[in-house]
DNA sequence: ATGAAAGCGCTAACAG
DNA sequence: CTGTTAGCGCTTTCAT
């Protein structure tokens, strides 16, 4: 298919009447080479539109420079920034990344592990999937010595590098708010609590309501996915609650908004009737009416961190397996959904 | 770093006292080899743990069965249905895909294609970042012979394949659904008409105002990144027209959203005072209020059709240069924000 | 400051 | 049905 004939070292070396091993020093600014050479080379290399051979270079230096990022999914604020944070501090260092996704499954996650493994990263970065139980498809990674950082959605039971933010805080701030607001009722609408997120923001809301005398009512935790249609089975069951809760702590932006749009829909009043905390801080709370107080995540920080650490750890200067946790910030952002008395709402 | 020491087809030869030869035929289910020595090398691959050494297979083939995807941003709803779509074509034809994304920016978008370039994928498949104005940087894919198709964002000028959705109509449809419903001063908020997508679809609002026998006024095109920021301007704009307009087609609805909440804010009501027709059919649609109209937009069957033709070319079945355009169907969903009789209104 | 030569792991033409 | 052999393009010791 390719029509022009791949332009080597070689080709490059008979021009100029120099051996390959000088062309390939002279391309990787190797010092013993002289600057006259140098420029030499590089003029013929724009002149015959020369590409290195990542395949040979790879297979001669048993390194690939490559790191391998595997998200759970891609459409979402937090993530997206993730990746930017990631690709700002690989790009400085010289790093490709190759991103795989594994939208939510763990039969996906465990196929894209193969294969960035098998593609040979020189480390990982991994955020795992909702359904993702055990850890079992990054043992190969752990076998060869490959390092793997995970990221937000992470197992925090073995001795794995993980940075997080402080999900149990997290959920105390959001559940303290909501009582500040004068809330005594207050349901969490959350996700599986096998996953370590979840289940922190969990007893973050259990730890804030006891520290302000409130009981926890089991029937006040509704689980569910993330989709939709969760947020509208979610909302159908606070609407049959007697007397309705006051107050709602949501650990999603989306199912937050589908909660509130449900629950007007049936003409309760926000934050009124029911204050409102989401997480994650998506582009949607500002559009939603009224917006939506939410914790907000320092994605792109988390990233950064996530590539710092794994590269540092790539050229020897730090050891992955001496910092185990990394926590990032995070915070609360006041909006309307959650301010009962709402002339104190932050504009943003 | 590597621990255990590398697997190759050699060691299994030895093991198995054949030659590396029949390992290599073994393994790519080579009909000349025995199914006896073929069950014998996949234990003996299983036992020691092999993994194929892509570098050293494409460095000797020539062909990376890998193809690039290279998009303008990550969180949108469409651009990830193309990647659904894209992948479960490539997977099904055993390529791997690399994605890559310029954030909007020409710049990256330069040099990611570069990169892909140089990381010799066997095709590429691309949708233009907001300012990009030539296709330079694809021209070294075309002098390799390196099959290029580009999906809706596009240059239609020169001879490339697209897959694109027809535009014009969409932008008549949206604007003749307002017309019906009343409005005869309708704004058209849009981005930069360089972008293919954006002027056929001026287009296509200028040529209903026509056909319905309302004249188009300049001063009703509004055009702006599409940003928070451009959306408020955007609204600002609109809110200073004397008489209000009565119906706004905008071909966004992350900017549909915005400008909606921002004319509530003025006390604006929607769609009494100003229809609005949004597109992409983003999940936002559903969670503000009232419920966004908008062009929905076949973002996996976009990135199957992509794909399908792009590997057909690869695998000489097919030809990218004749068939030049593919045009995937779209359509109007109609939600409250357009209905100025509500009761009307589909329900999502 | 430069060159010679070996070898990374795999595949494919040719031979049997 | 299987083996021999050469070579893909690069890096890197060792030599000069």
């Amino acid at each position: 298919m390719r029509k022009a004939k791949e332009v080597t070292i070689y080709d490059i070396a008979k021009k100029l009447n120099v051996s390959p091993a000088t062309v390939s020093r002279g391309l990787q600014d190797h010092p013993a080479i002289s600057k006259k050479t140098k420029k030499k080379i590089f003029d013929v290399v724009d002149e015959l539109g020369y590409r290195t051979n990542h395949f040979a270079r790879n297979l001669r230096q048993q390194k690939t420079k490559t790191i391998g990022v595997l998200v759970h999914e891609l459409n979402s604020n937090f993530i997206t920034s993730v990746l930017a944070g990631i690709e700002k501090v690989t790009t400085e260092e010289g790093y490709d990344i190759i991103i795989a996704h594994s939208s939510e499954s763990y039969t996906k996650e465990a196929a894209n592990a193969k294969n960035l493994f098998n593609k040979r990263v020189d480390g990982l970065i991994a955020s795992l999937a909702f359904d993702t139980k055990d850890l079992e498809h990054f043992k190969p990674f752990v076998d060869k010595g490959v390092p793997v950082m995970f990221f937000d959605r992470v197992e925090q039971d073995g001795d794995n590098s993980v940075v997080i933010i402080d999900n149990a805080k997290c959920g105390y701030i959001a559940t303290k708010h909501l009582i500040e607001q004068g809330c005594k009722r207050i349901v969490h609408i959350t996700s599986s609590l096998q996953r370590n997120v979840y289940s922190q923001r969990f007893k973050g809301y259990k730890d804030a309501l006891f520290d302000h005398g409130i009981p926890f009512d089991e029937s006040m935790l509704i689980i569910g996915d993330l989709s939709e249609k969760a947020g509208i089975e979610a909302t159908m069951k606070v609407l049959k609650m007697k007397p309705l809760p006051d107050g709602a702590f949501i650990t999603n932006d989306f199912v937050a908004a589908v909660f509130m749009r449900t629950l007007k829909e049936y003409g309760v009043s926000i934050p009124d009737e029911i204050a409102i905390v989401g997480f994650n801080n998506d582009a949607i709370g500002k559009l939603i009416e009224p917006t939506l107080t939410t914790i907000n995540y320092p994605g792109e920080d988390m990233g950064q961190i996530a590539a710092r650490n794994l590269i540092n750890h790539l050229k020897g200067v730090a050891n992955i397996h001496q910092t185990n946790t990394i926590i990032a910030r995070s915070e609360l952002i006041i909006r309307k959904s959650s301010l009962k008395n709402s002339d104190k709402a932050q504009r943003f």
